[in-house]
DNA sequence: CTGTTAGCGCATTCAC
DNA sequence: GTGAATGCGCTAACAG
């Protein structure tokens, strides 16, 4: 009933196929090697009986398992399915296999998860890093290793800068005749909300614009929503959140105070993890984690192929993306 | 510069610290075995050169190699990102890497992944399996395996029943005063949506309501804003939705036509993904998948370890979660 | 308790 | 082209 589960080695077969074990091992890896006969021969012998490459003793022996480790803060974060998805079918693509952690935020955690994938990974990718930057630098100095949306100098990166889908928010904004907007912050240690600080208050000032910052402090719907009494103070008349999270939670703020969106007040958001999902549709910064995650990937098989080690900085750029938190606006 | 990478073997260690190789391997996997004094030794002199067991080796002497496989549909499903952070701390309890694979929504994909991961695991969990009874069974015979979502009769599984939650949401709706409600389907091939038909399909005839079904096919935003017009043409006071996604379009659509939620329509979703992040906050059954998530890795581990191989069916129940989209209730 | 020995399943020199 | 032999790093009997 059970079927048989006789442990199949190349030995089992050698010995249908008549050939030497070295000539199945190489049947399977370098069948340029052998003639197309004793090929065929052992690719049938190896298909009737069911034989499958043992991968762990193809690693042993070979060094390489063929496996990769994508590490990020936190999977229900729907900034990350996304890009996880991107990276697994680039690593599909590449025949590897890839190990998924879940730091929880929590750089202990993410050293931990490091330590237990290390031995059986060719190389690893870190998004949204906590970690330092030492132990950052420590692991990368054992494995390949790339970066998402964290800048260490001399390891591989790849950034999405939202600068520019900022800056495009804020002039959206002042084109609209606003004169006077917030930004919401998100995590003090987020280099994304540095930048998307940072550009807010740049272009504001450049067109001459007022602004504000409220903190939101963690990034979620719940702290966006207590955000708006703080945000309503400012006298602001529209404002730039850290992401969608906080921005949906804006507008529920403000429809809890029957204030009409766009039209008394204008809403942007980040990363574009909604779609238009919300009501009003939210205007928003485009995401690119798709391609961040894929790039990541293919970045970190090529360096696993060519041991090349030049400093590598990927940077994605974004785009506003205009729905009906800002302007009425056709869909 | 570079620090020094020479392969750290056992050997090395073994040598630094005096004693046989042998010893070394149990210092680390049974230190029971051996005089404290010996123990503390080895682990010093490991310690001291940055010495970690290889995995690879060790996985293929005994046979196992501390992983587990865990395939998903679509991790972008809100459904599953929690689900899946569950599961990996499950693993992480008993020291277990996951693999993590994304079939895509397509059965020739999840086997290719289980066929790419068998190797490397010592069992593996199936989410909403696209795949079918024989193919599961097939798999099941190569590794413990054991699903969530699926009812495959031997098989290991852990089913979160919906149909409990569901029965109360037509039971609240009875209480409001609706007669006429409306069912809006999900994929007809999906396990959890004939639950959630047959379970609205019943307890309405048992109430003595009226109930229509709309087929919205792919659960999504924009397939709940479509159906809309379907709903409406029924005549029916309130919608029962296969998902909170789904549930999500239909508020959308709603407010497209002017329609106030709950007074004049009611509108209740299923999984709860959304949190109360829409507006109104949505009424919904509760979603188990982090118990399912932890509770299919464990099975598995449990599997692991005590060859036991009974018929184990676990089931979740669900219940009502009522916010503001039946009835003006307090946060 | 600890050392010695023999594989785990495969890739890979070498000869033939 | 193909076969025989060696070793990857570690664990698991088996002695002592």
């Amino acid at each position: 009933m059970r079927g048989q589960k006789e442990k199949l080695t190349i030995k089992q077969v050698a010995e249908a196929a008549g050939v030497a074990r070295s000539s199945v091992s190489r049947a399977f890896t370098r069948p340029e090697m052998l003639s197309p006969e004793t090929v065929r021969r052992v690719l049938h012998a190896a298909e009737k009986l069911g034989y499958v490459p043992n991968q762990t003793a193809r690693a042993l022996s070979t060094g390489r398992h063929g496996n990769v480790a994508l590490i990020v803060p936190d999977i229900a974060n729907p900034f990350f399915p996304p890009l996880i998805r991107a990276a697994q079918m680039e690593a599909d693509r590449s025949d590897f296999c890839v190990f998924l952690g879940n730091s929880d935020e929590d750089p202990k955690q993410e050293d931990k998860l490091v330590g237990r994938f290390v031995g059986q990974v060719e190389g690893l990718i870190l998004a949204s890093s906590r970690l330092s930057d030492e132990r950052i630098r420590a692991h990368a100095a054992q494995r390949p290793l790339v970066l998402i949306n964290r800048d260490v100098e001399g390891i591989p990166r790849v950034l999405i800068d939202s600068g520019s889908g900022v800056r495009e928010a804020v002039a959206h904004l002042a084109e609209l005749g606003h004169q006077h907007i917030v930004y919401v912050a998100g995590p003090v240690t987020s280099w994304s909300n540095k930048q998307r600080r940072l550009a807010v208050r740049k272009s504001a000032e450049r067109l001459g614009l007022k602004v504000d910052i409220v903190p939101a402090i963690v990034p979620s719907y719940d702290a966006g929503r207590e955000a708006v009494t703080a945000i309503m103070t400012t006298g602001a008349t529209a404002a730039i959140a850290f992401d969608d999270l906080t921005a949906q939670g804006i507008l529920a703020g403000l429809a809890d105070r029957k204030i009409n969106v766009p039209s008394q007040f204008g809403v942007i958001g980040c990363d574009d993890v909604l779609g238009a999902a919300t009501y009003p549709s939210l205007t928003t910064v485009s995401n690119r984690s798709v391609e961040a995650g894929k790039a990541a990937l293919s970045l970190l098989v090529e360096l696993l192929q060519s041991q090349s080690a030049r400093d590598i900085r990927y940077v994605l750029d974004t785009h506003l993306v205009v729905r009906n938190t800002t302007i009425v606006h056709k869909e």
